[in-house]
DNA sequence: CGGGATCCTAGACGATACTG
DNA sequence: CAGTATCGTCTAGGATCCCG
């Protein structure tokens, strides 16, 4: 195997020891990806995939709030990072469909655990933003 | 209980319907959660405080490339959601430590989960990049 | 419908300096 | 050591227009 540059130094290995990519390591491409996929419309991006295919409007419907710019922009880096699939069917009017590879689907499938979690425990969040903004009127 | 105004609008559940909270509404207050969760120094400072209790400086060693500003702000939201707990030693010099609430842990293993499972599929993420990239140079 | 191109602003972010 | 304060930069991100 040859060296990449884009891995972690050597010899500094992070949480996993068996692999060669540290996301704490500033210029690891680990540390990009990891951004990419927890980003603001990156993760609701992946998630709202996990279910269904999607068409790039219903896709902005379903993730309220994101402009079309910044629609484009994730789905393009998520295409590029290899969790996005584009499908595009030639016709009138056009239909491009957005779904996931399976390594997409692997991490949406994290992603959706982690934001059941969090779901689940907002209330512990809520009271704990009362206690502090309380705190210091 | 009375009615949280923060919560997703009655009726518009997402994901799992059996909580209030829909991280897919704009407004919904898990939404800003799970940004300060998932943004970009909290992923990182949440992973690394799974492990160990960390000091300030430590942590900013820790979380390659975060500024002192970023590392600091990220910590007051991270405390103010009830993931992260400060604790004051007074003596000279001072000593502070962060570690995490019980919500904090639950929250960074889930995140270390994703971390660990991205890291190890990396070669996926690097080999869709080079395809796409030289795609169209 | 699916987006690319442009323009512009708010806020994110980093570097430095300073305080307890 | 553990920050806060200030300032300047830069870019994420929104609004708009336009084309296939």
């Amino acid at each position: 195997m040859t060296s990449s540059p884009e891995a972690a130094p050597a010899g500094s290995a992070g949480l996993f020891d068996d692999v060669a990519f540290d996301v704490f390591a500033r210029r690891c491409a680990s540390r990009s990806a990891l951004e990419n996929i927890t980003g603001r419309w990156g993760v609701l991006v992946l998630a709202a995939l996990h279910d269904d295919t999607y068409r790039f409007n219903a896709l902005r419907r379903r993730v309220d709030g994101v402009s079309e710019k910044m629609l484009a922009q994730t789905l393009h880096t998520l295409e590029r990072d290899g969790f996005v699939v584009r499908t595009v069917q030639r016709q009138i009017p056009p239909r491009v469909e957005y779904s996931l590879t399976p390594l997409g689907r692997d991490t949406s499938a994290k992603l959706l655990e982690l934001i059941g979690f969090l779901e689940h425990r907002m209330d512990e969040v809520v009271a704990a933003r009362d206690g502090y903004d309380s705190a210091r009127d």
